[in-house]
DNA sequence: GTGTTAAATTGTAATGATTACAAGATAGTA
DNA sequence: TACTATCTTGTAATCATTACAATTTAACAC
């Protein structure tokens, strides 16, 4: 619990443990949840907690570079702890994101030709492994 | 018109003038507008037009693969006819969205990890040439 | 500890993009 | 020219997100 109050401490933000269990939230789910999963999960927690809190929260910590938020699937806004510079890709069948642990190595270029860049994003949409390999298996 | 009535005619749609005139537009105007500036647009050469019509057209355009979707400002589709591979960068202040004409190196490697890639997506967020130049003649 | 204040949280209501649906119109074909 | 599947249209509904005002609380000074 430290690690989420050093971190908001760092970044001069009030300690409130609403922030505090979203970022945990975050931090220990890195499964890219809507503002409304990390809701549902943290009222049983908090059970005071609005939707609205989480959108301040989520916007606050995003503001500050604790969080990103993802636009892969276009229609509602998905959250991620930052760590490591990696992409994400999106399942058509299954729907799910997972991780891809590559970097872009077009940053330098795009700033080369003037560009200041804060966020970087990577989407690739398609079928994941396992929805191939299901469907192989179907396949015979 | 030809050209997109041929497009529409290899993926074996129905030639409609709302399609036509919605490939066109996007053919003509590459600023990624949303489906609302198209319709206001083209609202005009069709006055029946309906935004409905808009919705529907771009996701049958974008099913056959003639137009994506970048889903880079999270509140609003924006949309884009398909050409060359390219990434797109939002600037934070004016909120232009400039094509990055850089191809993505990685994606090899991921179908080498055993996905198969439909879409690739490359989004940076920043603050583009122009409103640095601008910031740059303000102070000084 | 107690008091103060700016900032955070909460609930409700509003917004805005998108989708659902049913009726009428039209493209493609015989 | 007629037929039929499909497209277009308008209205109403949905759902994520934001606006706003009232209440509560974290941080800080005493």
């Amino acid at each position: 619990m430290e690690k989420y109050v050093k971190l908001l401490k760092e970044k001069n933000l009030k300690i409130t443990p609403q922030r505090i269990l979203i970022l945990k939230y975050l931090d220990t789910h890195r499964m890219h949840p809507t503002a409304d999963e990390i809701y549902s999960s943290l009222k049983k927690s908090i059970p005071s907690l609005s939707k609205t809190t989480v959108y301040n929260s989520l916007d606050v910590l995003k503001k500050y570079g604790l969080i990103q938020a993802l636009t892969i699937c276009g229609s509602e806004h998905r959250y991620d702890f930052i760590h490591d510079m990696h992409h994400h890709f999106l399942c058509k069948k299954c729907g799910k994101i997972t991780d891809i642990d590559i970097k872009c190595p077009n940053i330098q270029k795009i700033i080369d030709q003037g560009y200041k860049i804060d966020e970087v994003h990577g989407y690739f949409k398609g079928i994941c492994k396992d929805c191939i390999q299901k469907e192989r298996e179907k396949n015979g």
